[in-house]
RNA sequence: GCUGAAGUGGUGGAAUUGGUAGACACGCUGGACUUAAAAUCCAGUGAGCAGUAAUGCUCGUGCGGGUUCAAUUCCCGCCUUCAGUACCA
C-alpha cells in the first residue's frame, strides 16, 4: 500500500492546520462588512468581539497568553453560526517601554524591534487558527493611527465639563459665557482657586491671560502637579503604574516631584464613570475595584481657623502675601490701585496706616483672587470701600463676600458717602469690629485649616487635630518650643520609605505642633498635631480627629495622652472608638444630641453652610490623570508653546509625526529625549515642522518635548476597528452607528483600574461631543484566569554543608528517594544501594533527612516528560556547570518534583504555544485550553493533559472514516428510521453546547463532545444527518479539523457560516425513568418506571419491589416522597 | 484591616429553581497487540470495613451548627487559600 495514502486516512493535524489557515487568508473568510451589502447577510444583527489589546512583547507567546483569545475567537466563530455579522478584529498596542528601554541598550529604533515583535507575535497567532479580520489590523505607533490619538487630545484640549448640563461642551460655548457673563456663575469642573472676574474683565485681558484662564477649565490641560517621577526610568509615572510604591515596570522606586504635566481631567467624569457601572455587564470584582478607585465619599469640608501664632514670627516667610493661585496676574491691578485711590480710600487709608487703631492695615492687598481694599491681616477684617474704580465687580459682591467669608474672614463695607460724611461713625464701627474678632488666642494668623470629613455628624467628639507632615502649614504654626520635635518628626518620616510605612501600620506615631485651631461651634481651642497616619495626598492632608468615632484617631489619642470625649448616648468607649453609624445616637454635641447619625449629619451640614464654617462635600479619591510622559516611543502632543502658552496646532495638521532622534535617553540637561530631535520646531507660516534653527518666537515655535502615555492609544481603539483605515474621520458616522460598541470584551483583570477607567472616559468625553453613538463602549467583559505553569525542580544534596564534605561534586537525588526517606525518618543513606556506593556517604550522615537538606533547583520544564522523568543528558548540556553532578535515580530514572507557580522565564516554566501546536496541532491546544477549566478561574497548565483532547480528535476522525482501511465514509442515505439513539446523542449535544456557549462555560462543552464522539463511536454511527451537524457544533473549538471533515463531506464553501443546528426536544422525550429509590436520603437502588405514572402508582410500584422490601425489613415507612420524574425517597 | 473569588478523589475539574456526588479528562494499576517501545484498544480506580465472589455496609464536597423527607447547593458562625486594595478621614 502506498504509504501516503495511509497517512492520508490518518488524522494529520499538521497538513490540515496548514491547508486551511492558508484558506481562510486567501479567501478572506473572516472579513466583516459594515454594514453588509444587500442580499449578503442580509438583515443580519451585528456583533463585535474584541480581545484586549497586545503589547508585542519581544517574549512572544506562551500558552496563557491565547486563552482569552481562543474563547473569543469561539464565541465570534459561534456567533458566525448563529447568522451574526461578526466583526473580530486584531491588532497592536505598539508604543511602549520596553521597546524603547531596548533601544536605549541597543540603539536600535524602537520601531523596527516593535515591527519585529510584532512579526513573531503575529505567526504565532496565525498557528493557533483565530478568525480574525486582519484587513482591520491598527498599531498605535503607526500615523495614520496616532493621528487620531492626536485629534481626540485636542477635541479634549477644546472642550470643557459644565456641571449645569452635565457634560463636556465645545470651549467656545464657554468663551461666549465669560463673554456675556464672566466666570462667577459659570458650574465647571475646573482648577481650584479660580480668579473671579466679570465680563468685561474679560474682555479687558490680554490674549496670553485668557489662555491662562481656559487652560482652568479644559479638559486637558497643563499644570505644575505633584507627580510620581521614577528617577530610574527618568519618566513620571500614573497612580496606577505604581504598585507598593514602586513602578509596575522594573520596580524601581517613585518619588513626588513637582513638575509641569498635562493633565486629562478626569475627575470630572468621577460620578458618570460611578453611575454607568451600573448599565454595562462586566465583573462584579472589576466594578468593585472601579468604584474603590473613584472612591466616591460623602461628607463636609470644614473650615478651622487657626489661633495660635508663635511670637516674633507674625511678619516673616511672607506670611503676608495671601494671595491664591493667580496672584502674579493680579499684583499689578493691585498696585495701579494703590497709586490710584479714590477720595474716599484716601481718606480712610489716612486713619488705618501705621497701626491708627491698634491693628496693622494693608491697602490695596490680594486675598485668595481678590484685591480687598484694606485688610487687618492678625484680625482677619476686611474694609471694603464701595467705589466707581469697583464698577466692574460690583455685580459679583454677594459672591465674593461670600468666598471671603469662608476663608475665614469678615467683610465690613461702606459707602464712598459714609466714609466723606461720617468717617468717625465708621472709624467706630471698624473699631467695634475688631474688638470682636473672634481670634482669642494671641494673633491669628490669618489662614485656616480646611478637612474633609464624613462624620460631620462628630463634629462635637474633636479633640485635636493631625496634618500630614507635608501640609504647607506645618511649619508656619509651629511653635519654638516644639520646633526641633516636629523637624526631626518630619525627617525620619520623609526617610521612610512607602513600603516601610505599609508595613508598619500599627506603630502610633505624631508630634505636637504647639498650635491651636479654634473648634468652628465650641470655640475652644483645638491642639493641632502632625502624624503620618495622614495622608498628604487625600482631602486637603488635615483630618479633625474624632478619637470616640475613629479607632485610628483614638490609638493616637490613647498614645499621647488626649482627651477622648464620649459623644454617643449609651456607648462605652473605653477600650476601643465605635466607628459603626447605625443606630449610634448622638450625645454632649448641643444642638446635635439626642439625634440619630442619619439626622445628626443632615443638621450638622446644614449648620456649617448657615454658619459659613464650612459646606457639604462628595470627595472623591481619582485624581487627574497625568498625561505626559518624558519618553521617546509615544505619541508626540500636537503643541507648540508661545510665550510660554501652549498652543494646539490646527487638527488639519495632524499628525505630527514622532521626530528621529540620535539617543533615546533625556538630554543633558535634563529636558524629555525629543530635547534631542534637531527638526522639532512648529512654523505657523507653512504649518509644518521645521529645524531647531528656525525658532524665532515670532513665526517658529519650539514643540512639545513630551509624549503621550500608553494608555493614549489604547483609550480608543475599539471604535478604530469599526472603520480601520478611514483617512478623513477616526471612524465614520455610518461605521460608529452600525457596530456601536463592543458587544463581548474578554481580556486580564489587570486593566482594573488602567485602561478599563481611561477608556470609559474618552468613551464619554467623545459621547458627550456627539462622536459616538453610545456612552459605554463595552457591553459584556469577561476577565480570563490566569494559566500558571507547572515548574520542575531537581534536588541537589548539600552535604558540603556538613563537616569534612569528602567531594566537591554536585549530587542530585530523585524526588522519590528523598520523600520516601523523610516519611520514614531515616537516614537516607541507609538501603539505597545507589547512595551506599557512593564512598562518601555513610560518614557525613547523622540525622533524618529533612527537605532543608536539599537545593531545589529550577529546570527547563521542557527537558521533563509527562511522568515527571528528567532527560539528564539535556539537562546536561542546559546548565554546563552540572555536567560532572551525580544522580541517585528510583527504578532506573530521575524524578523531578513539580510546583505550580506563575509562568514565567526565570521560572524556566514557560510552556510555548509553538511547541504544543506541532505536536499535537492548534485545534488540539484550543480544546485544551478550554477544557482546563472554568475560562474566569486561574488554573495549572499541564502538558500531559492534551494527550486526552488529542485522542478526542482522533476518535471523531475515525467516525469519518469507518471505510475500508480507515477511508472516508459516511452513509448519506436520508432515513432516519433506526437513528433514535444517534439522534438523542446529536440534539443533547446540540442543547448542551448551546447553552455552555452562551454561558461561556467552554470546558463543559468540551466533555459534551467527547461523550457525544464517545457514544456515536459505541452506536457505530456513520449517518451524515448526524456527523453534518456534529462539525458544526464543533467547529468554533476546532475549526481546522471540521473545515477538513466538512469537505470531505461534499462542501464546497467553509463550514464558518453553515448554520447552526436547531435543538429539536422531540427527540430526547424519553418514556422511561431510572429512578433513584433511596431510604432516608441515601441512594439504595434504582428502578426504571414509565415516566406515565402517577405518584400513586410509582408508589405501589416501588412499595411492591423486592429490593424494597428486603431494604425495609418488614418495618413500615413513616412516609414516601415521590418527586415524578426525579426521585423516590422512603423515610423510615 | 477592607473588598472580592474560591475550598469536591492522586490531579484538572463536573453536578445548584435542594433530588443518584465525583461526569469528562489526566495520572495510576492490570490486560490485549508488539521481539521491544511508542501508539491503539479493553478493564479497574474516592476512602474504609466485611466477603472467595456477586455484593453489602460505613464515612465522604474546608470546619462547627441549623433548616429539610433530602444540602456540594439554602441559613448562621468560624477556618484556610488566592486576587485586588491599603492608614481614604
Amino acid at each position: 500500500m502506498c504509504p501516503l495514502k495511509v497517512k492520508m486516512m490518518q488524522y494529520n493535524h499538521k497538513d490540515i492546520e496548514e491547508y486551511w489557515q492558508k484558506y481562510w487568508a486567501e479567501n478572506k473568510t473572516f472579513k466583516s462588512k459594515n454594514p453588509p451589502p444587500l442580499g449578503e447577510l442580509e438583515g443580519a444583527p451585528k456583533y463585535y468581539v474584541l480581545d484586549m489589546f497586545p503589547y508585542p512583547s519581544g517574549s512572544g507567546l506562551h500558552v496563557g497568553h491565547p486563552l482569552g483569545y481562543i474563547a473569543s475567537d469561539i464565541y465570534a466563530r459561534y456567533k458566525r453560526h448563529k447568522g451574526f455579522n461578526v466583526l473580530h478584529p486584531q491588532g497592536y498596542d505598539s508604543f511602549g517601554l520596553p521597546a524603547e528601554q531596548y533601544a536605549i541598550q541597543t540603539g536600535q529604533h524602537p520601531a523596527q524591534t516593535t515591527e519585529e515583535n510584532i512579526k513573531t507575535y503575529r505567526k504565532q497567532l496565525d498557528k493557533i487558527g483565530f478568525s480574525f479580520d486582519w484587513d482591520r489590523e491598527v498599531r498605535t505607533s503607526n500615523p495614520e493611527y496616532y493621528k487620531w490619538t492626536q485629534w481626540i487630545f485636542i477635541q479634549l484640549f477644546n472642550s470643557w465639563y459644565n456641571k449645569d448640563s452635565n457634560k463636556a461642551e465645545d470651549i467656545s460655548t464657554l468663551i461666549s459665557l465669560f463673554e456675556k457673563q464672566g466666570n462667577a456663575k459659570i458650574n465647571a469642573v475646573c482648577d481650584e482657586n479660580i480668579l473671579s472676574f466679570s465680563a468685561e474683565e474679560w474682555h479687558q485681558f490680554s490674549d496670553s491671560k485668557k489662555q491662562a484662564v481656559l487652560l482652568q477649565y479644559r479638559l486637558t490641560f497643563l499644570s505644575d502637579t505633584e507627580v510620581n517621577w521614577c528617577p530610574a526610568l527618568g519618566t513620571v509615572l500614573a497612580n496606577d503604574e505604581i504598585i507598593n510604591g514602586v513602578s509596575e515596570r522594573g520596580g524601581h522606586p517613585v518619588i513626588r516631584k513637582k513638575m509641569t504635566q498635562w493633565s486629562m481631567r478626569i475627575s470630572a467624569y468621577a460620578q458618570r464613570l460611578l453611575d454607568g457601572l451600573s448599565t454595562i455587564d462586566w465583573p462584579q470584582p472589576l466594578k468593585d475595584s472601579q468604584t474603590n478607585w473613584i472612591g466616591r465619599s460623602q461628607g463636609a469640608m470644614v473650615e478651622f481657623p487657626i489661633l495660635s501664632f508663635p511670637k516674633g514670627e507674625e511678619n516673616t516667610s511672607k506670611g503676608y502675601l495671601t494671595g491664591g493661585n493667580n496672584a502674579h496676574l493680579l499684583q499689578e491691578k493691585a498696585k495701579e490701585m494703590r497709586a490710584n485711590p479714590t477720595q474716599a480710600e484716601a481718606i480712610l487709608w489716612q486713619q488705618l496706616r501705621g497701626k491708627g487703631l491698634g491693628y496693622k492695615f494693608r491697602q490695596q492687598h490680594l486675598i485668595d483672587d481678590f484685591i480687598a481694599d484694606f485688610v487687618c491681616l492678625s484680625k482677619k477684617l476686611i474694609i471694603e470701600v464701595d467705589g466707581k474704580i469697583h464698577d466692574f465687580q460690583q455685580e459679583k459682591y454677594a459672591e465674593r463676600t461670600q468666598i471671603l467669608e469662608n476663608l475665614g474672614y469678615k467683610v465690613i463695607r461702606f459707602t464712598n458717602e459714609e466714609v466723606i460724611g461720617n468717617l468717625d461713625k465708621v472709624l467706630e464701627t471698624i473699631k467695634l469690629n475688631l474688638d470682636q474678632a473672634p481670634l482669642s488666642f494671641g494673633k491669628g494668623l490669618g489662614d485656616r485649616i480646611s478637612v474633609f470629613t464624613t462624620r460631620p455628624d462628630t463634629i462635637f467628639g474633636v479633640s485635636f487635630m493631625t496634618l500630614a507632615p507635608e501640609h504647607e502649614l506645618v511649619s508656619k504654626i509651629t511653635t519654638d518650643e516644639q520646633k526641633a520635635a516636629v523637624k526631626n518628626y518630619i525627617e525620619v518620616t520623609a526617610k521612610r520609605s512607602e513600603r516601610e510605612r505599609m508595613a508598619d501600620v500599627k506603630t502610633v506615631s505624631g508630634v505636637f505642633t504647639g498650635g491651636y485651631a479654634e473648634h468652628p461651634f465650641t470655640k475652644k481651642p483645638i491642639p493641632i498635631w502632625i502624624g503620618d497616619y495622614v495622608l498628604a495626598g487625600y482631602g486637603t492632608g488635615a483630618v479633625m480627629a474624632v478619637p470616640c468615632g475613629d479607632q485610628r484617631d483614638y490609638n493616637f489619642a490613647k498614645q499621647f495622652g488626649i482627651e477622648i470625649p464620649n459623644i454617643f448616648e449609651n456607648l462605652d468607649i473605653s477600650e476601643a472608638a465605635h466607628a459603626d453609624k447605625e443606630g449610634t445616637v448622638i450625645a454632649n454635641s448641643d444642638f446635635l444630641s439626642g439625634l440619630s447619625y442619619k439626622k445628626a449629619l443632615q443638621k450638622a451640614i446644614e449648620s456649617l453652610e448657615e454658619n459659613g464654617f464650612g459646606y457639604g462635600k462628595v470627595n472623591y479619591r481619582l485624581r487627574d490623570a497625568v498625561f505626559s510622559r518624558q519618553r521617546y516611543w509615544g505619541e508626540p502632543f500636537p503643541v507648540y508653546y508661545k510665550d510660554g502658552m501652549p498652543q494646539m496646532i490646527d487638527e488639519k495638521y495632524v499628525p505630527i509625526v514622532l521626530p528621529e532622534v540620535e539617543k533615546y535617553l533625556p538630554t543633558e540637561d535634563g529636558k524629555p529625549p525629543l530635547g534631542n530631535a534637531e527638526v522639532w520646531a512648529w512654523c505657523t507660516k507653512t504649518n509644518s515642522i521645521v529645524d531647531n534653527s528656525k525658532i524665532d518666537n515670532t513665526t517658529v515655535f519650539s514643540l512639545e518635548l513630551n509624549t503621550m502615555p500608553g494608555w493614549a492609544g489604547s483609550s480608543w481603539y475599539f471604535n478604530r476597528y469599526m472603520d480601520a483605515k478611514n483617512p478623513t474621520e477616526f471612524a465614520s458616522k455610518e461605521a460608529l452607528n452600525y457596530w456601536k460598541e463592543v458587544d463581548l470584551y474578554i481580556g486580564g483583570s489587570e486593566h482594573a483600574t488602567g485602561h478599563l477607567l481611561y477608556a470609559r472616559f474618552w468613551q464619554k468625553f467623545l459621547f458627550d461631543r456627539g462622536f459616538v453613538p453610545v456612552e459605554e463602549f463595552a457591553k459584556k467583559l469577561i476577565n480570563q484566569g490566569m494559566i500558571l505553569g507547572e515548574s520542575a525542580f531537581v534536588y541537589s544534596w548539600n552535604y558540603n554543608n556538613l563537616d569534612n564534605p569528602p567531594n566537591k561534586k554536585t549530587i542530585f537525588i530523585s524526588k522519590n528517594i528523598i520523600q520516601k526517606s523523610i516519611s520514614e525518618k531515616s537516614i537516607l543513606v541507609n538501603g539505597n544501594k545507589d547512595i551506599d556506593d557512593l564512598s562518601f556517604g555513610i560518614k557525613i550522615l547523622i540525622s533524618n533527612t529533612e527537605w532543608s537538606h536539599f537545593n531545589p533547583i529550577h529546570v527547563d520544564v521542557s527537558l521533563v516528560n509527562s511522568s515527571d522523568e528528567l532527560d539528564i543528558e539535556g539537562f546536561k548540556n542546559w546548565r554546563p556547570e552540572y555536567k560532572d553532578a551525580e544522580f541517585i535515580l528510583e527504578n532506573g530514572v530521575y524524578k523531578v518534583g513539580r510546583e505550580v507557580e506563575k509562568m514565567s522565564k526565570s521560572k524556566y516554566n514557560v510552556v510555548n504555544p509553538d511547541d504544543i501546536v506541532a505536536e499535537y496541532g492548534a485545534d488540539a491546544l484550543r480544546l485544551f485550553e478550554m477544557f482546563l477549566g472554568p475560562l474566569e478561574q486561574t488554573k495549572p497548565w499541564k502538558t500531559s493533559g492534551i494527550s486526552g483532547v488529542y485522542s478526542f480528535l482522533k476518535k471523531l476522525w475515525k467516525l469519518y472514516h469507518s471505510g475500508e482501511n480507515g477511508t472516508f465514509y459516511v452513509d448519506n442515505s436520508p432515513l432516519l428510521e433506526g437513528l433514535g439513539e444517534a439522534l438523542k446523542v446529536l440534539h443533547k449535544t446540540i442543547k448542551k453546547v448551546e447553552e455552555d456557549i452562551e454561558n461561556f462555560s467552554f470546558n463543559t462543552s468540551v466533555s459534551t463532545f467527547m461523550i457525544a464522539v464517545n457514544e456515536l463511536t459505541a452506536l457505530q454511527c456513520n449517518k451524515s444527518s448526524i456527523l453534518e451537524p456534529l462539525l458544526i457544533l464543533l467547529s468554533p473549538y476546532a475549526p481546522h479539523i471540521t473545515e477538513e471533515l466538512w469537505s470531505k463531506l461534499g462542501h464546497t464553501t467553509s463550514i464558518s457560516t453553515a448554520e447552526f443546528p436547531k435543538f429539536e426536544p422531540k427527540y430526547l422525550v424519553e418514556s422511561t425513568k431510572i429512578y433513584p429509590i433511596s431510604f432516608n436520603g441515601k441512594m439504595r437502588f434504582t428502578i426504571e418506571l414509565s415516566l406515565d405514572l402517577s405518584k400513586e402508582e410509582i408508589e405501589k410500584e416501588v412499595m411492591s419491589n423486592e429490593k424494597t422490601i428486603a431494604q425495609l425489613e418488614g418495618k413500615t415507612p413513616k412516609n414516601v416522597i415521590i418527586v415524578p420524574g426525579k426521585i423516590v425517597n422512603i423515610v423510615g
